[in-house]
RNA sequence: GGGAUCUUAGCUCAGCUGGGAGAGCAUCUGCCUUACAAGCAGAGGGUCAUAGGUUCGAGCCCUAUAGGUCCCACCA
C-alpha cells in the first residue's frame, strides 16, 4: 500500500475518484433526524448563466469549510443547494443567442420565447453544478432546487397575495428607473453610478406677459445637463428665500419649441449658491423634479417612448432619439439666442449594471414593496443581535441602507421569470390579485381576465430562499427542522441586493430569522488588484487552477492571508506555495506509512511515550483547541494557518526528524512503536484538522492510514484532550530546539563544513536534555555532522576557547576555536551582547517601575522576573566569553 | 456631501479583546541528508503613513493630517 504512493503528489484522478466515492455513499445527504442538532447553510444560487469564477470558488469554498467541519463536529449538516433563474441575466443571454440565428424576440411571442429559455436551462443550467463539484462542495444534491421550480414559484405566489392583500404590494405611477435598451424598469439597487465627462448647458427662457406671448426682453437663466427634458418642463423653480428672484414668483416664462406657458415656483429644493439658482423642473424625467411637481401639483409631462426617443410631446423632435434631439435643441437655442454658454462639467450618471446603458428616469405604472415597515424587524435583529454580521463592520454598510430605504420596484417589462399573478377585468379592467386566473370579477361579474405581463425581480424570489427550499409554504419536517438555518456566506457586494431582503423576508413570511450569522468576503482581484472582468480579460478560471495545482491547492490559497470582508489578489506563486504544502502533507505520510509497514502500534500507552512524543502530541492538543476556536468564531484563515505552521514546521521538520533515529534503530522496539503511534497518532488527528480545507488529499491520505475507517469526512472532530497535555515535555523540547539551532547557527556562521564531526558539551541540569543529548538519538538527521556530544551537568573540563551557545536550560560549548575566524566570532558576540543589553534595559525598566508593579498582573511580573534572571546569566557568560577571546 | 476601509519586510498580506514585530513569495549563503530540491539548514531586510494624546506599557485605543480603495447619496 505505501509503496504505491507516488513521490509527488498529483491530484489528477483522485480528486473525481474520492468525489464519487462520497456521492456515492451519500455522505452529503441530511435527512430530518430530531435525535441530532441541525447545521444548515442555503447556497447563495449562482445563476443558470454562470459559469463558475474565483468569486464563486471562494464563496463555496468557505461554505464547504463549516459544514465539513459541523458535520464531522457530529452536527447534522445540510448544504442546501440550487440555481438562481437570474431574470434578466438570462433574458439578455438568450436573447443574443437568439440574434445570432436571426431570431428577434417578438417574433417568437412569449410562449415561444419561454419555450427556448427552458431549452436553455436545460442544457446550461447544470453546468455550474458540476463545477461546484470539481471543487468538492459538499452539497446535499438531492435536496437541489431551482428559483423557478414549482415550489419556489409557489412560494412566490403565495408571498406576493400575502401582501398584497396587507396592502404591502401596490401599483403605482411613479418615477422609475428605465433601462431604454433592455426595455424594462429595474431597482434603484440595479442603478450604478459613474461618473462621465459631460456638459453644462446655460440656458434662459424669455418671461411671458401671462398670456402666451413674450417681447424677449425678460429672461430667467438656468443651467442643465440634459437640455432634452426641457421638452417636458412644467415649470421653473427657484429658492423662496432668494432675493434675486422673489419679485418673480408667481409669473411664468415661455418654453422654446412647444410654446407652453409655465410657472415660476418657489421651492426650498433649489440650493441658491448652486449655478443661477434657478432650475427648470421636469416632473415625469427626473426624480427630484418629480417630487417638486407633486408638491406644486405640476402637470407630469412624458417625452419618451420607451426605447429612448422623442414622442409626440416633444413636437417637431418626435422620433428622435434623446442624444440626436439634446443636439438639435442645443442647436437651434443658440440660433435662438436662448443658449448663454456651455461649460464642461464632470457628473455621475445612473447606468444599468447589465449593460451599462445610461438610465433614463421615467414614470409608468410599477409593482413595488413598500419598504418602511416591513424593515423593522430586519433593523431590529441586527441591532439587537439576533443576527451578527462578519466583519461587524457590515453593519454600517447595512443600516446605512436600511436606513434610507424606499419603496422596491419589483416589476420587471421581461419574460423569463414569475409573472405576476394579478388579472384585470377585460370588462371593467378591475385588478385580481389571487394565485390563480380568478373565475368572476367581484366588481361587475366580468369571466375573462388578462394577466398583467410583468414578471418579477429576480430577487424577489432569491428573498425567500433560505425557507422555499425548505418546503414552504408547506409545513414540511425539512422546514420545521432545518429552518431557520445558521450561517449565510456572501460577497459584501449583494447585501442590499440579498441580504436584507431575506433578512425582512424570513421575519415577515416565517416571523423567524433566515438566519444567525453572515459571513462576508470580499471580491478576488488579479495580482495588480483590479477587479476580474471579461472585458478586462484579466479573470482566472478555477477550473484551470484545480487542472494545473488541485482543487486543494486552489481552496487553500483562496483561504490562506485573509481576514473576512477583504479583498484578496489572486498569485499564481499563492498557489503553488498551496501545492508545494499538499506535497509535504504527501511525502510525510509517505514516510510514516513505510515505516508503519507490517507493524502494529497497538497496546502504545501513553506512559510509554518519550517526551518527544508528549511534545508533539501536547502540541498539536492545543492546536486542537486554538484551530477550532478560530473557525467557531469564523477566523478561517487563521486556523489554517496554524494547522499549517504545525504540520509543516513543529510535525515534520522537528518532529519526524527527531524520530527518525528510534525507527531506523530496531533493538529499542517500545520506543519505535511509541514513536510509531504517536506518528499515525499525531498526522490523524493533524488530517482531520486540515480536512475542511483540503478534503481531498486528507481523505486520501487518511483512507490508506487507517484503512479500517470508512471515510475522514464521517469522522469525529479532534477533541482537546487534558491527559495530552504535557506541559514540561513541551517546555523541555522548546530547550533541546533551542539548542539544536544554536549548534547549527554556530556552525554555519564558522562555515564548519559538514563533513567534520565537532564536538559538542552539554551543561545542563534538566535530566530530559541531558537524556536526549547523552542518547543521540534525537539528532539523526539535524545533527549529524556534529553527532559527538558530550553531556555533563557542571563545566569542569571543557577548553576554555570553545565557543558557548546559551539558551534557557541549557549551555551548550563547542570547542571549535580552531577553525574559527576570532574576530568573526567576537562580533557576534558583541552583537549579542548589545541585543541582551536592550532586553535587559527592558525589563529592568519594567521591574523598577512602581506603576507597572502595581497595576500588572502578576504572572507577567513573575514573567519578566525570570526574564531578568535568564538575560543576566546569558550576559555573564557572554561578557566572559569575550574576555577569553579578546585577552 | 455622508460613510466604511486601508497605509506593517523588496512584493502580497496576517497580526483576536493593548504586554517580547510575523507568514508566503522574492533576495543572499550552504546542502542531492535513505519522506519531500514542489525539499533542508541558515542569513539579510521593518522609525508598523505622519503628528499629537490616553496608558506603567500602543502596530492595536482616541484626535488630527496626508494618500489609496470602496459603498451610499446625486446640486439641476
Amino acid at each position: 500500500m505505501a509503496k504505491e504512493l507516488a513521490k509527488t503528489y498529483d491530484p489528477k484522478g483522485i480528486e473525481d475518484k474520492l468525489y464519487e466515492k462520497w456521492m456515492e455513499k451519500k455522505y452529503f445527504h441530511a435527512e430530518v433526524d430530531r435525535s441530532r442538532k441541525p447545521f444548515t447553510i442555503v447556497i447563495p444560487p449562482p445563476n443558470i448563466t454562470g459559469q463558475l469564477h474565483m468569486g464563486h470558488a471562494l464563496d463555496n469554498t468557505m461554505q464547504d469549510i463549516l459544514i465539513r467541519f459541523k458535520r464531522m463536529q457530529g452536527y447534522n449538516a445540510l448544504w442546501q443547494p440550487g440555481t438562481d433563474h437570474a431574470s434578466i441575466a438570462t433574458e439578455v443571454k438568450i436573447i443574443e443567442k437568439l440574434k445570432e440565428e436571426g431570431i428577434d424576440k417578438e417574433d417568437l411571442g412569449r410562449e415561444g420565447f419561454l419555450e427556448r429559455a427552458w431549452e436553455w436551462k436545460k442544457e446550461y443550467g447544470g453546468r455550474i453544478i458540476s463545477q461546484l463539484k470539481k471543487l468538492g462542495s459538499s452539497c446535499d444534491w438531492d435536496r437541489e432546487r431551482f428559483t423557478m421550480d414549482e415550489g419556489c414559484n409557489k412560494a412566490v405566489t403565495e408571498v406576493f397575495c400575502k401582501m398584497h392583500e396587507k396592502g404591502w404590494i401596490y401599483k403605482g405611477s411613479r418615477i422609475i428607473n428605465w433601462c431604454p435598451v433592455c426595455n424594462t424598469s429595474i431597482s434603484d439597487a440595479e442603478v450604478e453610478y459613474e461618473e462621465q465627462a459631460g456638459h453644462f448647458w446655460h440656458i434662459k427662457y424669455p418671461l411671458s406677459d401671462g398670456n402666451g406671448q413674450t417681447d424677449n426682453t425678460e429672461f430667467l437663466e438656468f443651467a442643465t445637463t440634459r437640455p432634452e427634458t426641457m421638452l417636458g418642463d412644467t415649470a421653473v423653480a427657484v429658492n423662496p428665500e432668494d432675493e434675486r428672484y422673489k419679485h418673480l414668483i408667481g409669473r411664468k416664462v415661455l418654453l422654446p419649441f412647444v410654446n407652453r406657458e409655465i410657472p415660476i415656483v418657489a421651492d426650498p429644493y433649489v440650493d441658491m449658491e448652486f449655478g443661477t439658482g434657478v432650475v427648470k423642473i421636469t416632473p415625469a424625467h427626473d426624480p427630484n423634479d418629480f417630487e417638486v411637481g407633486k408638491r406644486h401639483g405640476l402637470p407630469e409631462i412624458n417625452i419618451m417612448n420607451d426605447d429612448a426617443t422623442i414622442n409626440e410631446n416633444g413636437g417637431k423632435f418626435q422620433g428622435m432619439d434623446r442624444y440626436e434631439a439634446r443636439a438639435a435643441i442645443v442647436k437651434e437655442l443658440e440660433e435662438m439666442g436662448l443658449l448663454v454658454k456651455i461649460e464642461d462639467y464632470s457628473h455621475n450618471v445612473g447606468t444599468h449594471d447589465r449593460c451599462k446603458t445610461t438610465i433614463e428616469p421615467l414614470i409608468k405604472k410599477q409593482w413595488f414593496v413598500k419598504m418602511q415597515e416591513l424593515i423593522q424587524p430586519a433593523i431590529k435583529a441586527v441591532k439587537e443581535g439576533e443576527i451578527r454580521l462578519v466583519p461587524e463592520r457590515m453593519e454600517k454598510t447595512y443600516f446605512n441602507w436600511t436606513d434610507n430605504i424606499r419603496d422596491w420596484c419589483i416589476s420587471r417589462q421581461l419574460w423569463w421569470g414569475h409573472r405576476i399573478p394579478a388579472y384585470y377585468c377585460d370588462k371593467c379592467g378591475e385588478t385580481v390579485v389571487s394565485p390563480g386566473m380568478p373565475a368572476v370579477c367581484p366588481k361587475c361579474g366580468g369571466k375573462t381576465f388578462t394577466q398583467d405581463p410583468d414578471t418579477l425581480d429576480t430577487w424577489f424570489s432569491s428573498a425567500l430562499w433560505p425557507f422555499s427550499t425548505l418546503g414552504w409554504p408547506e409545513k414540511t419536517e425539512e422546514l420545521d427542522y432545518f429552518y431557520p438555518t445558521d450561517v449565510l456566506v456572501t460577497g459584501y457586494d449583494i447585501i442590499f441586493f440579498w441580504v436584507i431582503r431575506m433578512i425582512f423576508s424570513g421575519y415577515e413570511q416565517m416571523g423567524e430569522k433566515p438566519f444567525h450569522t453572515v459571513l462576508f468576503h470580499g471580491l478576488i482581484r488579479d495580482s495588480r488588484g483590479r477587479k476580474m472582468s471579461k472585458s478586462l480579460g484579466n479573470g482566472i478560471d478555477p477550473l484551470e487552477i484545480i487542472d494545473q495545482y488541485g482543487a486543494d491547492a486552489l481552496r487553500l490559497t483562496l483561504i490562506t492571508g485573509n481576514a473576512p470582508g477583504n479583498d484578496m489578489r489572486f498569485y499564481y506563486e499563492r498557489v503553488e506555495a498551496s501545492r508545494n504544502f499538499a506535497n509535504k502533507v504527501w511525502n510525510a505520510s509517505r514516510f510514516i506509512m513505510m515505516n508503519m509497514e507490517g507493524k502494529d502500534t497497538e497496546g502504545v500507552a501513553l506512559d510509554m511515550l518519550e517526551p518527544a512524543d508528549q511534545w508533539i502530541l501536547s502540541r498539536l492538543n492545543r492546536l486542537v483547541k486554538e484551530a477550532t476556536d478560530n473557525m467557531e468564531n469564523y477566523e478561517l484563515g487563521i486556523a489554517v494557518q496554524k494547522v499549517y505552521d504545525f504540520i509543516w514546521d513543529e510535525f515534520c521538520d522537528w518532529y519526524i526528524e527527531m524520530v527518525k533515529p528510534r525507527l531506523y534503530n530496531s533493538d529499542d522496539k517500545e520506543s519505535q512503536d511509541a514513536a510509531l503511534w504517536t506518528l499515525k497518532t499525531v498526522l490523524s488527528g493533524a488530517l482531520k484538522l486540515l480536512h475542511p480545507y483540503m478534503p481531498f488529499i486528507t481523505e486520501e491520505i487518511f483512507c490508506s492510514l487507517q484503512p479500517e475507517e470508512e471515510s475522514i469526512m464521517i469522522s469525529p472532530w479532534p477533541e482537546y484532550k487534558e491527559e495530552w497535555n504535557f506541559e514540561k515535555e513541551e517546555k523541555d523540547i522548546e530547550t533541546i530546539k533551542e539548542a539544536v539551532r544554536g549548534i547549527r547557527n554556530v556552525r554555519t556562521q564558522m562555515n564548519v563544513p559538514h563533513s567534520r564531526k565537532a564536538k559538542v558539551y552539554v551543561v545542563s541540569e534538566n535530566e530530559t536534555v541531558c537524556r536526549a543529548f547523552e542518547e543521540g538519538r534525537l539528532f539523526f538527521a539535524s545533527l549529524a555532522y556534529a553527532s559527538d556530544v558530550a553531556v555533563q551537568r557542571d563545566k569542569q573540563g571543557i577548553e576554555s576557547d570553545a565557543v558557548s551557545v546559551v539558551v534557557p536550560g541549557a549551555t551548550l560549548y563547542i570547542p571549535f576555536a580552531e577553525l574559527v575566524d576570532i574576530g568573526q566570532e567576537i562580533g557576534r558576540l558583541e552583537k549579542e551582547e548589545k541585543r541582551l543589553q536592550g532586553e535587559l534595559a527592558r525589563v529592568n525598566g519594567m521591574l523598577n517601575n512602581e506603576r507597572f508593579l502595581s497595576k500588572a498582573p502578576e504572572a507577567k511580573i513573575a514573567e519578566e522576573k525570570e526574564k531578568l534572571e535568564k538575560y543576566t546569566q546569558m550576559m555573564e557568560q557572554v561578557k566572559l566569553r569575550l574576555k577569553q577571546l579578546k585577552g
